[in-house]
DNA sequence: TGTACATCAGTGAACGCGCGTTCACTGATGTAC
DNA sequence: TGTACATCAGTGAACGCGCGTTCACTGATGTAC
């Protein structure tokens, strides 16, 4: 349902922000149409003139966050040469966008299971595999070459993203305290060490 | 609030039953007081007589899930005397949880960030406290004994965890069709690369 | 260049549904003497 | 061993609140001639 005027666009742009504001101060209860309208300034008729549903915003806002989390990543991984520093690459740019984009990522992380993304599960699918095809398409030549270990393209997400992913969650729910800085330090050594072709 | 009389006890478990069930089939969104009292066959009145709130049961309910989860890791990894079978034991025992509890699997990752934990927020952080310390006693001498390197525990359990959880999650969600078999066969010495000391 | 008209964008009061919760009550269990 | 009484466990109809959504409407924008 893309917009077709300009001051459509803003429109969108001033829920989108003014949503992802409302569930980063008031968590998940709190994050109600009411709310979201009451904050952007817009009116219920419009933001379901855009977005279909309550859901579609929610689902809109998702994809949004989603987009700019690869993009960085992405940028990051195409711009390293060897298997260490795309991994590195990967880290930083993970953590970095956590710590940057706090109400994204957590955005992000507490949507996983939330059932709003059923109304744009195909387009979300579709920007995940597109990110899987990037990162499957660095690291293959890397693998052939024997700098990275033959294991399933998968497992091998699982083994890079899962660490940070874990950290990320943690630090968003400021249970553990979980020490970014550190992280960001320690982590690509210990990540590269599984992945690299033991010799 | 602990039940006084057996029969208590009994309803509390039904009750807790019922609810992972419904959530299991109708999701967050199906997941209602009135779901679960249909579900199990007793009454709301009672429901709050033992819980307080909805919030509690389901907090109980999470509190539960978490100590099988910890306890069936615990005894994998306590029987384990090298770290790299101490590694596959985790990763065996998290990946057998998820498949043959795959309803309470989901229900943890699901509520990772849904608020109602703030209700027994102390309980469930004291469980989550003690199964850290037990991972971190068994850890110690293994870290010290140069076999482990020396890292912080909180980036060893990412390490370990992240990854499973990783699997974990795809798999619940179905999107990625992981396969859980050859994450099994793989995963654990793809993490132990990462922790052994490289001498 | 100006006017008419269709479409897009936006408003906000109103609606009904279903949610979590309550409460006056009954029945079961345990305890004291 | 039996009875009285307090407490625990359980019932289910009822309530009110706030949620997502609608709709009749106005205003802005773009287009055709």
């Amino acid at each position: 349902m893309p917009p077709k005027q300009q001051r459509g666009e803003a429109t969108v742009d001033r829920l989108l922000t003014a949503a992802l504001r409302v569930y980063a101060e008031s968590g998940h209860e709190g994050f109600t149409v009411h709310a979201v309208t009451r904050a952007s300034g817009i009116s219920a008729g419009s933001l379901y003139h855009h977005f279909g549903s309550f859901d579609g915003l929610a689902a809109a806002l998702y994809a949004r966050c989603m987009e700019q989390l690869f993009e960085q990543m992405v940028t990051a991984l195409t711009r390293s040469r060897t298997g260490r520093t795309g991994v590195r690459a990967l880290v930083t740019a993970y953590l970095r966008f956590t710590e940057e984009h706090a109400d994204a990522a957590l955005f992000l992380h507490a949507s996983a299971y939330s059932g709003y993304l059923d109304a744009h599960a195909e387009e979300i699918r579709a920007a995940k595999e597109s990110f899987r095809q990037s990162v499957a398409a660095w690291l293959r030549p890397r693998i052939e070459a024997g700098e990275i270990a033959p294991v399933p393209e998968a497992l091998i997400e699982a083994v890079v993203i899962g660490p940070i992913a874990e950290v990320a969650r943690r630090w968003l729910s400021s249970t553990y305290e979980a020490d970014l800085a550190e992280a960001r330090r320690v982590l690509p050594d210990l990540i590269w060490q599984s992945l690299r072709r033991v010799p």
